[in-house]
RNA sequence: UGGGACGUCGCCAAGUGGUAAGGCUCUGGGUUUUGAUCUCAGCAUUCGUAGGUUCGAACCCUACCGUCCCAGCCA
């Protein structure tokens, strides 16, 4: 483990203190998303820390549906979040666990608060109670309801519960202080009613409680320790309190506050997420260009590598703006460590080699998956007299700084000879159409007799045999550095040219039937993974190939 | 004169009274059949600001400045 050396973050200090005090023997954390959306990044950092806490200290943690309000929740965001949660690497304790399910203890809970006199019915309307709370300077006022009596109060709880009132009609408070500085604690509504089915308990409730009766009691049910969530929820914290010492719940949870993840260029926001899906900026919540884990995971980041961008972020309190270029140095240092190589031309030209003679002319050749890793084993590469080199790669008159192939310059094919261009072949356009070159012999692992080496290295693939895709080029979704900050509208600086797709890309033919697994790397170009749009078990004929770039190499040309 | 939290290199982030870790980015050198990887080197006399305490302060005290969060019957 190379944790040891790694300095605690705050709360598994806390946490190490706990234990060491007695105050805590078996670490118990939860994972509590609300069912009414995808997972993003910054999902992805509560995952691992609540995960990763209860890994390190041999404890467990939950997968506990947040699901009090039915109105914006759905099974489906249960099943999406389930199979994320597994995806990243993370198994929660025995089943998944739901506030809903708790719904009877909480109900009775209520009748207690009320009964110590600690609750009452408020009959005052939405917009009443939002007047009676006051401001953020001013004191707010009590409810003229406040003082019900504990039958009265019991009495309305009970038709709430039955369903004899309308929505909104009338809600349950717990007393506390009109006129306290957080505005938390001016006697905060814990139930409301909702006439509205249920996607786990169906039409048994009437009434919902709300996120703050709920979860420090969740919490307290499912014996979790240390209750860990994002610093919006710090003013809560009072409250949440309020409610572990004024309920005799079988246990004593803590809550933690650490700072949400903020990555620049990126936008988390399930309300501006989901525009991006309703408006068809994308192709969906599994689009690739979306910071969702299911877009990230069709896009090619692995688990590995987004569990090491947020491990290297830290835990803190501290309101922050991580750099793009941190998540993609995880991206990179995974994928290129890991990642098959493989040769793919996204914008083919054709290079005749004239000295290769005509009969016959294919030669198997033989390379590494993997320049650093012999593990990884090698594969056949098929050269013939045709080949096709990227556009790029081929300049009439080079300079310095173009390291490529040029007339009457040399290049190595990656694997492969090392060949000379002759002749450029253009079009009535005077586009170039075809390069005429000729091999080197003798060239094949070795430098040229003659001394004259090549001044780079180009990749390559058949023009006989080669594997025809397509290949959807990702750039960032938004120009703005942040593109919600101090509410912005982040539509405006939508990066036009986010999604470039690029067919007749011909790839090496190792790809025939590609790995689904991980990204390759096509040398030379970056790392690109088999999209889902794929169709590749049918015939070869009319097999369809679907790469997403997943990043690019690291580029320092031009430096 | 509401309440709460936070301010250490361009970005993350250690450090909690003994004289500024590390990672990312960036810059320069080396290796290289990927302009990748790898590798070597450089990059905060200074810790929001100003005072104070102390032999000694990023760490303690005071004041000020700045940023974020809270007025849903959302979570």
């Amino acid at each position: 483990m190379t944790d040891t050396e790694k300095p605690l973050n705050f709360i598994q200090k806390i946490i190490e203190e706990d234990i060491a005090s007695g105050k805590t023997t078996q670490v118990q954390t939860r994972f509590p998303p609300e069912p009414n959306g995808y997972l993003h990044i910054g999902h992805a950092k509560s995952i691992c820390l609540n995960f990763g806490l209860a890994k390190k200290y041999g404890g467990q943690c939950n997968l506990r549906f947040d699901d009090t309000n039915p109105e914006k929740e759905d099974v489906e965001y249960v099943e999406s979040i389930k199979n994320d949660v597994k995806w990243l690497g993370f198994e929660w304790a025995d089943q998944v666990k739901f506030s809903s399910s708790y719904f009877d203890q909480l109900y009775d809970w209520a009748v207690y608060l009320i009964k110590e006199g600690k609750a009452y019915v408020c009959d005052l309307t939405q917009e009443e109670t939002r007047e009676y709370r006051g401001n953020l300077t001013e004191a707010g006022k009590n409810s003229p309801f406040r003082e019900r009596s504990v039958e009265e109060n019991l009495d309305l709880f009970e038709r709430m519960r039955d369903g004899e009132f309308e929505d909104g009609a009338r809600s349950l408070r717990v007393k506390i202080d009109m006129a306290h500085g957080n505005m938390q604690m001016r006697d905060p509504i814990i139930y409301r009613i909702k006439n509205i089915e249920h996607h786990q308990t169906g039409d048994k409730w009437h009434i919902y409680p709300s996120y703050d009766y709920a979860h420090g009691q969740g919490d307290a049910i499912e014996g979790v320790t240390h209750s860990v969530c994002t610093l919006e929820f710090a003013e809560h914290q009072p409250l949440y309190n309020w409610f572990i010492d004024n309920l005799p719940v079988p246990s004593k949870p803590r809550q933690y506050e650490f700072s949400r993840l903020n990555v620049n260029y990126l936008v988390t926001s399930k309300r501006k997420l989901k525009q991006l899906v309703d408006e068809n900026v994308v192709n969906g919540w599994d689009d690739p260009r979306m910071p969702t884990i299911s877009g990230m995971r069709r896009r090619g980041y692995t688990a590995q590598s987004i569990r090491n961008f947020i491990e290297s972020t830290g835990v803190t309190r501290v309101d922050g703006v991580v750099d793009m270029s941190q998540l993609e140095f995880s991206v990179r240092e995974d994928l290129n460590e890991n990642s098959p190589r493989a040769m793919c031309i996204l914008r083919p030209l054709k290079v005749t080699l004239w000295n290769v003679p005509e009969e016959n002319s294919t030669e198997y050749l033989v390379a590494p998956n993997h320049p650093q890793r012999e593990d990884m084993g090698t594969r056949t590469l098929i050269f013939d007299r045709e080949i096709y080199i990227d556009k790029e790669d081929f300049q009439e008159e080079g300079n310095k700084k173009f390291k490529r192939l040029v007339i009457g310059k040399r290049v190595r094919l990656r694997n492969a000879y090392v060949i000379e261009a002759d002749e450029a072949i253009k079009d009535s356009n005077g586009e170039i159409i075809e390069v005429k070159a000729r091999i080197i012999e003798g060239t094949l692992g070795n430098n040229p007799e003659d001394g004259i080496k090549p001044k780079g290295v180009i990749h390559w693939v058949s023009a006989i045999q080669n594997v025809d895709c397509e290949v959807r080029l990702y750039d960032r979704l938004f120009n703005d550095i942040a593109p919600d900050a101090g509410g912005k509208d982040y539509m405006e600086s939508l990066n036009p040219d986010s999604l470039e797709v690029l067919t007749g890309c011909k790839g090496e033919v190792s790809l025939q039937s590609p790995r689904t697994d991980i990204p390759y790397q096509f040398e030379r170009e970056g790392y690109y993974f088999l999209d889902a749009d794929s169709d590749y078990d049918q015939d070869l004929e009319n097999q369809r190939l679907v790469f997403n770039r997943t990043i690019g190499l690291r580029d320092t040309w031009d430096k």
